[in-house]
DNA sequence: GTTCCCGTCGAACGATCCTTCGATATTGTG
DNA sequence: CACAATATCGAAGGATCGTTCGACGGGAAC
C-alpha cells in the first residue's frame, strides 16, 4: 500500500470511524460535510486516490476498506523474523488472532480467584474466557459456579458414575466432589482461553 | 431487546456479516436478493421490526446495529453471580474486555518458545501481546529479538549503566547480558498481555 | 517557468435507494 | 372464530447517491 497524503489519511480515518460507530459507509456528502468540502466531486477524487493506493477496494459503486487498514481484523502473530527486516514486516506474519472468533457469540469471562491452578500457569487475576455449554469431556478445563455463594471456579472436570470431581492444579489443594445432581454445582462452560493483562 | 423471530434473526445476521465483510450496510435489494425476496417493501418491514425490537437503531434513513448485537464490542467479564439469577444476567457484568483496546493500533503477538518464564505462569505456546516501544522501565516484561537468529524472547528487562540484562523466571535458566549497543539485541516492545488458547 | 500533482468548486445527469400504498396468505393467541 | 403479528408481493414517486465535466489555485519538481 503506497503512502497516503495527510488529507487522504484523515478521510480514511473518518470512514473507518463511521463504520465502527454506525456500521455503514459514509456518503460522499457526509464525508464532505465533515471536512467542509462542498462538492461531492472532491470526495470522489479522494476515494479514487485511496483505492488507487490500495487503502480501499472497489466493487461496483461501493468501496470497502482494504484488510490492511481495517481495525477489527485482529492482531498479527509474528514468527521468526527475517534477518534485517523490520520486525513487523508482512512476511513475518504467521497468522492473526481473531478476537471475534476467540470469544464467540455467547462467550464471557470470569476473573480467576486464588491460586489453585498455578501449576498449569493460571494465576490469580487472570481472565478465563468461557464458552457456555452443558456437557464437557473428562479432563477439560472448565468454569463452574459452586457452593452457597455460587463463586466462579476454574478447575479440571472429571466425572465418574455418580460423582463429579473438580481437580485443582496445585498440590496444596484438594479436589472438590459433588454428586451428579448437586444444585451447588452449576457448570458455566469450557475454558477456551486464558488472558492475563498487564 | 425483545426476542427476534427466526426470519428477523437471519436478516440481522446477514446485515452484520455484510458490515464485517464489506464495512457497509447492505441495501434493501441486496438483503432481498440474498433471501429471495423480490420486493424492497418486505425488507423495509423487517428492518422496522428489528428497530422496534431494539436490534437496530434508526437515524434518519439509516439503520445501524444496536450495541447489544454488535460482535466487536468485547465480551463481558462476570463477577460474583447473584443467587438464583441466570449466569449471564446483565447485573453480573463487571466490565468488558475491549479486544480493540487490548491490541492497539500497532500491537502484534509472538509465540512463547521454551519455558524460561514458567515461574511467572508463562508457558510454551502462549501468545505474548506486544506494544512496540523503544524504551521500557526496569523490571518490565518485554519481548526482544536476540542473537544471530533474531529469535523472539520474553523476559524481564533490567538495565544498569552499560549492561542490559534479560532475566528469566526459572531457576534453571540464567540471565542474558548485552552491552547497551549490541546489535544482537533488538527490543520489540512491552508485553501488555498473555493469551493462552485451548 | 512550465509542468505535474494535490485539493477544491459547482452544476447537471442518471442510477440507485428507501418509502408508501394496497393487497394477500399464514400462523398463533385469546 | 376473530384478531394480531408475521411474511410476502408489485408498482410508483421522490429523495439521495455517485459520476462526470470543466475549471481554478497552490506548491513542488525539473
Amino acid at each position: 500500500m503506497r503512502t497516503l497524503t495527510k488529507r487522504q489519511r484523515e478521510i480514511l480515518d473518518f470512514i473507518l470511524e463511521t463504520i465502527e460507530k454506525y456500521g455503514r459507509f459514509p456518503s460522499y456528502r457526509e464525508i464532505g460535510a465533515h471536512f467542509g468540502l462542498t462538492s461531492p466531486a472532491t470526495v470522489s477524487q479522494h476515494l479514487e486516490a485511496l483505492a488507487a493506493k490500495g487503502a480501499l477496494h472497489r466493487r461496483g459503486r461501493h468501496y470497502s476498506p482494504a484488510e490492511a487498514v481495517r481495525r477489527d481484523q485482529g492482531i498479527p502473530v509474528l514468527g521468526r523474523v527475517a534477518a534485517g527486516s523490520p520486525i513487523t514486516a508482512v512476511e513475518n506474519i504467521e497468522e492473526r488472532i481473531q478476537w471475534n472468533r476467540l470469544g464467540g457469540e455467547h462467550c464471557f469471562a470470569v476473573r480467576v480467584l486464588g491460586n489453585s491452578m498455578v501449576d498449569e500457569g493460571i494465576r490469580e487475576g487472570d481472565l478465563a474466557i468461557v464458552e457456555p455449554c452443558d456437557e464437557v469431556r473428562n479432563g477439560e478445563l472448565i468454569v463452574a459456579y459452586v457452593g452457597e455463594d455460587q463463586e466462579a471456579t476454574v478447575k479440571r472436570y472429571h466425572r465418574s458414575r455418580d460423582v463429579i470431581e473438580l481437580r485443582p492444579a496445585n498440590r496444596a489443594y484438594r479436589p472438590m466432589r459433588f454428586s451428579t445432581a448437586d444444585p451447588h454445582l452449576r457448570l458455566a462452560g469450557r475454558v477456551v482461553a486464558i488472558l492475563r493483562r498487564f
